[in-house]
DNA sequence: ATATTTTTTCAATAAATTTTGAAAATACAA
DNA sequence: TTGTATTTTCAAAATTTATTGAAAAAATAT
């Protein structure tokens, strides 16, 4: 398989891939184009490689930019400005893992400890059930919770023992 | 707070947290009403709760059946079918990951498998980039995977045991 | 068998989301 | 300053996805 036919699939594939994780193809794409480019790439780059107008690069590119996945890098001598995505995967998994949980787990969580105080025969079957399903996602949540931190903590300490071992 | 109102924002969130997960808000809502619903229900209880059309209810309590977190249940003497949903919600996040990993991650992998045959230079920058991004991507797609594969078997052993424990 | 109830299908419609592109804003240079 | 390059915004258009509802099919009763 060539290189350029590759590309195309990959790039195809990931943007498939991330409608089913609730993110938007055109995001998905611009992020597969650049885990694959080896240097920072424009504006103008992406519009064309990926054939989408200059509004939706520059939105989704934002986007990408506010998950923390991807940098606007600064060019000396360079009039545009370049973009350029973080290439751990394992960083990128634990950054989208930070915002996700931040973003949903968090608030989710936060509702459901509402919802528990409900006023009601407890006796009552309708109470009874809907009380032990909250109380039941509510657990599982926290636990969820818990392993993500887990999982972040471990990154964030592989990385900090990485660059010790290179300033040491 | 009332059951009533609290119900009812119970399903509406279930509904938004659902669009994040890929997975339409309808069926997420038919999902939350059938967890809070202390026996099994109707196609006509389902449209009637959340105001929706026959044809919706069916399709989606269908997907439901299909993903394996809602179950048809024959209940003698009626001549309507119902439907009750999975309850512990271990069980109902080890068989989402079991679908989603069937139907996402190991395609995924697959094709990654495939895109890094890529003949060219190896030494030409955007070739080396590209393996790195796949290889990469691969390793911790693969690791994911075997963690995955743990915590189902976790869930499926505590069911055992628990299971022995009852018969024992 | 026929009638009645219930479920399923699917083309048409509605709703939600994404994309465009041109105008406005901003940044930089001369 | 004024002009030019670049980025951002956002209303309108296009596309995708979800929903309806009536007709067909299937299941059950008489």
């Amino acid at each position: 398989m060539k290189l350029s036919e590759a590309k195309a699939q990959f790039i195809s594939s990931w943007g498939a891939f991330g409608t089913h994780w609730g993110i938007n193809r055109t995001m998905a794409q611009i992020h597969a184009l650049l885990l694959i480019s080896p240097e920072p790439i424009t504006q103008d780059d992406i519009m064309e490689q990926l054939s989408i107008s200059r509004g939706n690069v520059n939105m989704n590119t934002r986007d990408l930019v506010d998950w923390g996945l991807v940098d606007r890098v600064l060019i000396p001598g360079e009039r545009k400005e370049f973009f350029s995505a973080e290439k751990d995967i394992w960083k990128v998994a634990t950054q989208i893992i930070r915002e996700r949980k931040k973003r949903e787990l968090d608030p989710m969580l936060k509702l459901l400890g509402q919802l528990e105080q409900i006023d009601g025969d407890k006796k009552d079957k309708d109470v009874k059930q809907f009380i032990e399903t909250i109380a039941g996602i509510k657990k599982f949540g926290g636990q969820a919770d818990k392993a993500l931190d887990v999982m972040i903590k471990a990154e964030e300490d592989w990385f900090l023992g990485s660059l010790l071992k290179i300033f040491k």
